[in-house]
DNA sequence: AATTGCATCGTACGACGTACGAGTCAATCG
DNA sequence: CGATTGACTCGTACGTCGTACGATGCAATT
């Protein structure tokens, strides 16, 4: 197991903030801290992409040596499951007291949910082969809470939230994954509608060339709920 | 762009068998062709995952160079895409003529399409992020040409398709990534306990704990087809 | 003044993808 | 028949990566 720290909270150690005067380059940088490590991993990785996120490059950023990261984190991988939870913070449905529908709730943190991942779209292709971390189970709990108070059964809950996991996972992870760049976008598209008499009926319903992509999730995840708890 | 040849087909060359005796070792090894290529990259991705495949492994397990594969391949990404790709086929529903019910096909084919993926359990990690190759086109044109002749509406059949895929992708991204190791799992679970009182509606639904994915899978596709075509 | 423990970082190592160019061999052509 | 060509193989080498290791600095404690 790991020796230093990995899990402990720098919190509360009362820097002073005046020392690091000995007088050579202007590094004003703030001492390490995961905190930082973590905001700017998910910068590196906004900007590079995921291929673009690099223990010399983070380090770069930060003004440190590539080898001080090891001080507060594990390795690499830890470094991507951490950045992958901050982003997927969840502040609660709109409404302060009692929210009126569940449906519109549910609606909502799986909207937010979307957003934030493609937002950082390197974050759709982590997350299903990454741990989960509390920002993710605090949604999923969230969403069990509410199913269960909409009255869905305990024995259905299960297949419920998968449902909806999986449907949210299936379409960021997708959609992230399908604009990266405009030029594979058209060269994707040339390709297929040369390949449009192999394909006639995905080319018909105009499948990968509709752009609406938010459109299509909301149509489909209100499918989806209609299935899972038919309204009246 | 590549020089060498990178698409083209190694058919028809109408080999001897019979020259590489030069009387050392026992290289019995077929010649190298896309095909053994991709092949055995499959084996190696199931015996070794998805980190576990590096050119010179490959290239080892061929009885070959490193090098060599690069005649046949453009880089290791194209290796990833082939293998992927390879692992898709689809041979049609069970009936041989007339299909009766449109939605057994759905399921039977979406059924196999999960099955195929958790035989290799790397695959579903891979497609969200490759190049749709033609046995996932052909899947997604069967899918497409089965809900058109169901009655669904060209306005609708993009969504449906959409929908439809999201949930095989989501779930078998999820349900790969959650078995990888007995190791992992028990951990996970015993954090998982550990964190009950923070997550107790999860806890009380058993959801990270129960097994039954096949079921949950049904179960889930079940509903989700119920909101997009609703039974009558 | 000496000790301790947190934190930083320079150097170095092994593994990786793959560029480059030399090599082999069968088929083709004069 | 020898020369040429083009398909195919592979040894070497380069640049880059993650990170093990140990030295170093520095603040708080003794």
């Amino acid at each position: 197991m790991a020796a230093k720290r990995s899990g402990a909270e720098s919190k509360g150690s009362g820097r002073t903030g005046e020392s690091p005067q000995s007088g050579q380059e202007p590094r004003n940088e703030p001492p390490l801290s995961l905190e930082r490590i973590v905001a700017t991993a998910v910068e590196l990785l906004d900007a590079e992409g995921i291929d673009g996120l690099k223990m010399r490059r983070l380090a770069d950023r930060l003004g440190a040596g590539a080898m001080s990261l090891y001080w507060h984190v594990d390795n690499k991988e830890k470094v991507f499951d951490l950045a992958l939870d901050s982003v997927l913070e969840y502040r609660g449905p709109p409404e302060v007291d009692a929210s009126r529908d569940w449906r519109g709730d549910v609606v909502h943190m799986l909207e937010d949910w979307r957003a934030s991942m493609l937002r950082h779209p390197w974050s759709a292709s982590l997350l299903p082969r990454r741990a989960l971390g509390p920002n993710i189970l605090g949604r999923l709990e969230l969403l069990s809470k509410t199913l269960s108070g909409a009255g869905v059964a305990d024995a259905d809950l299960n297949v419920a939230i998968w449902s909806l996991w999986n449907f949210v996972i299936g379409a960021t992870t997708t959609r992230a994954n399908f604009d990266l760049s405009d030029d594979d976008r058209t060269a994707a598209q040339q390709r297929l509608t040369g390949l449009s008499q192999d394909y006639p009926t995905i080319e018909r319903s105009r499948l990968l060339l509709d752009n609406d992509w938010d459109g299509a999730f909301r149509k489909g995840l209100d499918f989806l709920l209609d299935g899972l708890a038919p309204r009246q």
